[in-house]
DNA sequence: CGTACTCTGCAATGCCTGGT
DNA sequence: ACCAGGCATTGCAGAGTACG
């Protein structure tokens, strides 16, 4: 593929914000081990043979507010309404649906027609702040919403609303959308992928410049998805870790990489991580991918 | 042990919405 | 149009934890 000159960048190198900066500093993934309490053997078997798998096996990573933030202080500016780019190590990153969908293992398929029709929005709020102040806690709403007395159904919910917004009661939810709640089968093939992603990419592209210079902002969707994006890109950045070495082996390919970060109790060095990154040492770690390429931006 | 980082709670601010 | 209340977002600070 021919190399374009590269877009302009949110902040010019070296110009990035810098200090003690967080995205979503309310997000964890413990939610994820909670739920997996909440399940007996059976309902959490069934569980891991949906689209849900990937997620469920990330309890153990730690979502590092401030690596977050400093790729996304690094991002490139362009027209692509559904991607996000970023510079790490002297090579853009792209992260769109079809790297979300690899490595969340979530359905990011366009939903039929049939589905999805209108686009009146509903807002499902937590009473009280985003941050758990109010009455009501969001369990709570979700009984309250579909009446659910089931752990399993409970569990997918709880799934989803750690997916589509963690720690955040404000996200936007269609109507029809949350109708899936109503029947299970529905529910579990439903794209829950691509809605966290657009919710993602659309709360994240419209950020001025000087909303990243503030120490701290808010955005939704499942955002720990841009870290394992990154990670996969360039696993020497876990080099320091447990098992880094293994998983930074060359001759690797994305998807087995990918199994490597998901399996195991993942938290970036955020020091180490910055190293890496002005020591380019990503590589082109999708060569072997036939569903995800790095490449320069038109 | 000191430093850096994560996580959490509380408060302030500003936006949005509904009522008048 | 104006006002009041509710709520999301952000800022700040401190406790807990991991790491060198």
């Amino acid at each position: 593929m021919e190399e374009l000159e590269l877009p302009s960048r949110l902040f010019e190198t070296g110009f990035e914000p810098v200090g003690r900066k967080r995205v979503n500093s309310y997000f964890n993934l413990r939610w994820i081990d909670l739920i997996k309490l909440a399940l007996d053997k059976d309902d959490l078997e069934m569980l891991q043979g949906t689209q849900f798998a990937t997620v469920l096996r990330m309890g153990g990573h730690t979502f590092s507010v401030m690596f977050a933030h400093y790729f996304l202080s690094r991002q490139l500016v362009t027209e692509k309404e559904l991607e996000l780019w970023w510079m790490f190590a002297g090579k853009p990153l792209r992260y769109a649906i079809e790297d979300f969908a690899l490595v969340t293992g979530l359905n990011c398929e366009e939903p039929s027609a049939s589905s999805m029709h209108g686009k009146e929005k509903v807002v499902v709020r937590v009473k009280g702040n985003a941050r758990g102040k109010g009455t009501t806690s969001n369990s709570s709403i979700w009984e309250d919403l579909f009446g659910f007395g089931d752990a399993v159904a409970f569990s997918i919910a709880g799934s989803c609303w750690g997916i589509l917004c963690p720690m955040c009661g404000s996200t936007k939810i269609r109507p029809e959308v949350v109708n899936k709640l109503a029947n299970l089968d529905e529910f579990l093939i439903y794209p829950w992928g691509r809605e966290s992603f657009l919710l993602t990419v659309k709360s994240a592209k419209p950020r001025s410049p000087l909303q990243y210079v503030q120490d701290t902002i808010a955005i939704q969707g499942f955002v720990h998805a841009m870290v394992l994006v990154t990670l996969t890109a360039c696993p020497a950045i876990l080099v320091k870790a447990e098992d880094g070495a293994s998983i930074a082996d060359d001759n690797r390919r994305s998807e087995e990489i990918l199994e490597s970060l998901v399996s195991r109790k993942l938290a970036v060095n955020v020091p180490w991580a910055k190293t890496v990154d002005q020591k380019g040492q990503v590589r082109l770690l999708f060569r072997s991918s036939s569903r995800i390429k790095i490449y320069f931006a038109e």
